[in-house]
DNA sequence: CTGATTTGACCACG
DNA sequence: CGTGGTCAAATCAG
């Protein structure tokens, strides 16, 4: 994102600023132990006002990185991958498909989420993240003492899902695994719109008992090119859930965060190269975008296999789209 | 029988 | 040319 215009710059602002004033509007409510539907107000207030801020980040960012596709497209005529006219379609020699898949890769995308999982003892391999995986390939890596495992969505030919990832056991302990998740699941769309109903069951519900719950958007075309990655706002990871950026050389310039939050979604980016994640904490959602769409880094994440385990597993992992309010507009406020 | 895994070969990229 | 990523035939498992 390198030029924001001045205008949806300034509503950026104001957006957190307001949200700032809110917040600090809440915690003197919160003292004086007031009611509660005020708070609850204010609270809405707060996460919509930095919901669209975010959201407007996220439309400058849609349109940095629409321009950019557009371009690669331009200068790639064979770049259309993955869809279904682009394959089976058309037949040509075997060596001809195969060239084109070659040259497919070099378009796909370079972002990628790199998680790190310990192996919890009698569990042989990387813990489950919630989706249906197919391997694909094994190979040894130079310097490595452990085979890499290659693996993709098994919905790829189904529902075109191109979500791949390769897992590797670590060289200094093999209890750890070295998972990198690359493109995005598109296949849990129609699972997710299912998901989605349930949601507004399960929020209800969630009001009633102190929980970690954990949503990932559903999304539809226009949605998922909308980053989201979402953590705590107070912090409830314990020492040994460490989490940490860190960033291909080349974007290191560009991107220095560090944050801490106790989970990193499964679900990746796509040609997009988002990741994008909802949790509950509590019943308390927020929603927060820390990844620009262009971003081409590389995501490293501790996370012992028992945590992500029984995490991965007590949460739900539907799909909420980060939905743009349809009546936000610069002037919203 | 069907779907998943294995494995050798092929290809792009640096 | 070496390495990593992917393909696809062969094989395995439920």
């Amino acid at each position: 994102m390198e030029k924001i215009d001045s205008l949806e710059c300034k509503t950026v602002i104001s957006e957190l600023t307001q949200g700032r004033e809110l917040a600090n509007q809440l915690k003197n409510q919160l003292y004086p132990a007031n009611s509660r539907k005020a708070c609850g107000f204010l609270v809405e207030k707060i996460l919509s006002s930095y919901e669209n801020a975010l959201s407007l980040l996220n439309c400058i960012a849609i349109l940095e990185e629409t321009s950019q596709v557009s371009a690669a497209i331009l200068e790639s005529p064979n770049s259309l991958v993955g869809t279904p006219t682009s394959e089976g379609s058309n037949p040509c020699s075997k060596e001809q498909n195969q060239r084109d898949v070659f040259k497919k890769r070099k378009i796909l995308p370079k972002w990628s989420e790199e998680v790190r999982v310990c192996s919890v003892t009698g569990q042989e391999g990387p813990p489950d993240d919630g989706y249906n995986w197919r391997k694909y390939g094994q190979k040894d890596i130079l310097g490595a003492s452990f085979p890499r495992a290659y693996y993709r969505c098994t919905h790829r030919h189904t529902r075109g899902c191109l979500a791949t990832k390769h897992v590797q056991k670590s060289d200094e302990d093999p209890s750890m695994f070295d998972v990198n998740y690359k493109g995005r699941h598109t296949c849990i769309q129609e699972r997710q719109k299912q998901n989605k109903e349930d949601y507004k069951v399960k929020e209800e519900d969630s009001n009633h008992r102190s929980g970690i719950k954990l949503e990932t958007p559903a999304l539809t075309p226009k949605e998922e090119i909308v980053p989201s990655f979402s953590f705590p706002s107070t912090p409830i990871i314990s020492d040994n859930l460490e989490t940490k950026f860190l960033l291909e050389p080349a974007e290191e310039s560009k991107f220095t965060e560090s944050c801490t939050y106790p989970f990193v979604s499964p679900a990746t980016s796509d040609c997009n190269y988002l990741s994008e994640s909802l949790c509950q904490m509590d019943d308390f959602w927020v929603d927060c975008n820390l990844q620009s769409p262009e971003s081409d880094f590389t995501n490293i994440v501790s996370i012992p296999t028992s945590v992500t385990n029984s995490l991965l597993r007590d949460w739900d992992f539907t799909a909420d789209p980060v939905e743009l309010d349809p009546s936000f507009t610069l002037d919203y406020f």
